[in-house]
DNA sequence: GTCTATACGTGGATAGAC
DNA sequence: GTCTATCCACGTATAGAC
């Protein structure tokens, strides 16, 4: 096979196109940066992506199916839910120390600018998590390894807000162990210590 | 005085941009879309603002400055720090109620395309939060109307975190109704009810 | 598959008239 | 203060050679 492995370059675009919209948005990256790190010309890239709407489903497609797999992955080996919880936040802890957004995190932001089929997809991303989460909260108060205080949808809500809100923010620091912080204290509160959570009346 | 008094054409340029970044994010919008908007050209908005970087500088300072003055008016009107906080999350409904994400958690997100001042300013935002939660946490623990998980400060985190995290993602579908339920629950879990705490050992 | 060349719009910005 | 005119760089995209 040539040097010229069609594929191979498609998958470099990709990797290329995925950091700089996790790191400078849709919005704030070109064809013209994708091309000049990789060493092309913005005209190879057409071939490879019609145009930047199609690169961009492109992206988020592969994103989600990454993100799902993982998932499954923890589903299939995770001893408990508390443990599938630990490595949700564990999924999201590793994008921040590539110093980098999630992908729909960011695109969310920008979700007024985008192509619709792109809006769609980070839609559809977001209440995917949503369910995923859902699901392990209620295995959790089943199982007996977490505490569900409200509703287990309000606090999946709470769960995928916190993690988003404490990527965006700590990001700008680059203070992973803030974002650790955070994370831990969102695990504690749901974690199913029983003396834990009533230290006030001995 | 003329019709073109240059304060109040200035203050309408900061009204429409804030809202454009607020909804399409600063690299999403353009002295174009501005012009349009107000039957202005791009050259007369250069009068105003020598560019988008000092335009960005002008709008983040004011945004700052009003936030800063509705926590002061919450410090000065609410009866205990259960109440500020309370408050606090009622201001970011509000500027979702408008379809608007944060100004500085858009600009959040975008930070790494940035001119440094503005990227600094965002900074500054946020610790300035994140101080003044703290701070209320720290009240609500010592005036009884609070409890506080951990340390104030990574408290102040998720509280924080949770917020511009909702925000960003119940934007997707205008579902007010969805963040503060989120909302509500972060408040529940430090709220000062000894009951609620703990219901599995009755 | 990747190139050169080219097209066309847009974005940010400046000069100078009124 | 706002305009017209103009500039230049950039971004997206297409045509056609190799």
């Amino acid at each position: 096979m040539p040097d010229t492995d069609p594929a191979a370059t498609r998958s470099r675009v990709l990797d290329v196109s995925e950091r700089l919209v996790q790191t400078r948005g849709y919005n704030g990256f070109s064809y013209g940066d994708v091309a000049r790190e990789l060493g092309l010309t913005r005209a190879a890239l057409h071939y490879h992506f019609a145009g930047k709407a199609e690169l961009g489903q492109a992206l988020i497609e592969r994103y989600a199916t990454r993100f799902a797999a993982a998932l499954a992955r923890l589903d299939a080996t995770a001893p408990d839910a508390a443990a599938k919880l630990r490595g949700y936040v564990g999924l999201y802890a590793d994008v921040l120390a590539a110093d980098r957004m999630c992908l729909c995190g960011m695109l969310a932001a920008e979700h007024r600018t985008l192509p619709e089929p792109l809006r769609r997809a980070v839609c559809d991303f977001f209440t995917a998590n949503t369910v995923w989460l859902r699901r392990v909260l209620e295995e959790g108060c089943a199982d007996g390894s977490l505490r569900c205080p409200g509703t287990a949808e309000a606090t999946a809500s709470v769960v995928l807000g916190t993690l988003e809100g404490a990527m965006l923010i700590t990001r700008l620091d680059g203070d992973l162990a803030r974002f650790t912080a955070t994370a831990d204290q969102l695990l504690d509160g749901l974690a199913a210590v029983p003396d834990r959570a009533a230290p006030a009346h001995a």
